[in-house]
DNA sequence: TCACAAATGAAAATGATTTTCATTTCCATA
DNA sequence: TATGGAAATGAAAATCATTTTCATTTGTGA
């Protein structure tokens, strides 16, 4: 194994807590970092076994990280301008958890997002 | 666009309902049946549009098809052996709902889903 | 300084999925 | 029945994220 290059947590963190590998190596390149694409994908598969950040998957199938602990939020967006709203997401968070438990799930985690058309669509 | 084999859909079925694209092909090649690896692409992406099928992911990022009721529900997913419960989702179908008027959102859907490990695992 | 382990990254390999495109199968109508 | 166009098919090539290889560089303790 091999420890994480400090400078992917970092730009992770800059993303807004929230990217997949090939972001994180495009924002680094623009903002003229040299760092190769290989160590992008070592350093955040080391987050992740550190639990240092969550792996999901994008619809595309693209492995998207998220810093753990970050705040949780979900959200509204829209299928006609792609305008988005965060939102606060209480009653998700109480069902994942009660479902969770009811099938003796460890480890949860959960996606969550509502699309639809703005009042300006 | 393109219907679906109609062959696709019943090996679906014989696979216990859940499989990838590619072991649906590998199955059809292994019982003889004469059938092309993009025919079955396209014939489990038609079925997913007309929702006689979810698509969900493995770890691995290898897209998977399930057979699913036409009643609307979510899934709460082992990240282990991908082992997937059914579940009810009023909790989520009211949350949805209040969230789009309160930001005045029109045609509204929504994406939930729990994922973790399950007791096996 | 030296030896050795860890880190790095370019390039090649992998593997699922999509695209291209030429061919075949259907089907409605004359 | 013949025929023209639309839909379906599939082999091969293209795409694209991710992993593997491997030679080179860097860091570190003796
Ligand atoms: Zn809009
Ligand atoms: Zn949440
Ligand atoms: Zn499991
Ligand atoms: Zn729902």
């Amino acid at each position: 194994m091999s420890r994480s290059n400090p400078k992917v947590l970092s730009t992770l963190e800059r993303a807004g807590g929230f990217a997949s590998a090939q972001e994180v190596y495009r924002l680094m390149q623009r903002e003229g970092q040299s760092i190769g694409l290989t160590t992008v994908y070592r350093s955040l598969q080391s987050l992740v076994n550190d639990k240092i950040v969550d792996v999901l998957r994008r619809d595309d199938g693209e492995a998207i990280y998220r810093l753990c602990g970050d705040a949780h939020h979900h959200h509204l967006v829209c299928k006609g301008c792609g305008d988005t709203v965060e939102i606060e997401g209480g009653a998700i968070e109480k069902w994942a958890k009660t479902m969770a438990e009811e099938f003796g799930f460890r480890e949860v985690g959960h996606t969550a997002e509502i699309f639809g058309l703005c009042q300006r669509c």
